[in-house]
DNA sequence: CTCAGGCTGACTGCATGTTGTCAATCGACC
DNA sequence: GGTCGATTGACAACATGCAGTCAGCCTGAG
């Protein structure tokens, strides 16, 4: 049991993730920074982007499962850079709803046009079963880790 | 196809790896602070345990897929604190070998008996045929992206 | 209405990771 | 033996992430 192949096998995973993730970030930047991004930021934007009328920082946090300080500070770089704005939020005086502005969405959309070939290059010989079923297997892990 | 399965999925995948690397490193420190240690330094350990004759800086960078930098600086710590020694490189005069002293060769095994049960504990009702295939794919995704 | 507990923003300190640079050493080739 | 490119250590700058703290706002129970 000490040595029991799913122990290792599970160990290995762990490795592949963090080395999985300090690639993913390095392409992330290398395809980022041609529009002047980081791959922070870039995550930070996607979520954005998915809602309608902008989001509060703790709630970008929470989407990305990430702590809100350091949604924070991406958020007010942005702003400085005029990627995106703070409105209002009728539901709460404090907490501003972060929004694209137009230079940040046409940023994002600039991301997809580099994002979507890297995207296919990278799983085109790869079955869909295969992503589907190593991705369940990440969610169930993560369900399991986020429930303790 | 811009709204394939596929690049969802793969998407997806992208952000399970994002959000499972830091669940694990949260784990790891929580795991790691008992015996005084946090996830960066384990995974150092890790390596240094795995050779029989200790290991130079960038040769641990290397297999962690990590710069010699980070590498470096942890090391340097960890050899403030007791867990690793400098011993002379007899194949080469400025990279010398990182070795556990007796102190690194008990927290190492300190770590194992949390560990072990955390892995157990986490896969216990996954089929190790899952896992393995999970595995697969990532250090397929890893190889492509190592080989630009 | 009042107030206690929760959520938020702002700030701080710390750990970790990357990249870049420079000088010294190594190693291989001529 | 000499030379040149690769490797290494040392240092610095920067980006990102977490945790802790504090004060102010919000919400909902009473």
């Amino acid at each position: 049991m000490a040595h029991s192949p799913k122990r290792k096998l599970f160990l290995d995973l762990v490795r592949a993730v963090f080395r999985i993730n300090g690639l993913l970030l390095a392409d992330g930047d290398r395809m980022a920074e041609g529009v002047g991004l980081t791959s922070a930021r870039w995550k930070v934007i996607g979520v954005i982007a998915l809602s309608n009328s902008g989001m509060t920082v703790p709630g970008i946090a929470r989407a990305l499962g990430q702590s809100r300080q350091a949604v924070q500070r991406i958020t007010d770089v942005m702003e400085v850079d005029g990627l995106v704005s703070y409105a209002n939020n009728p539901r709460h005086k404090r907490s501003v709803l972060v929004q694209l502005t137009d230079q940040g969405q046409q940023v994002y959309h600039a991301l997809r046009t580099v994002q979507d070939p890297w995207a296919i290059g990278l799983t085109d010989d790869v079955p869909v079963e295969e992503l589907a079923g190593a991705l369940r297997l990440l969610q169930r892990l993560i369900f399991r880790m986020e429930k303790p």
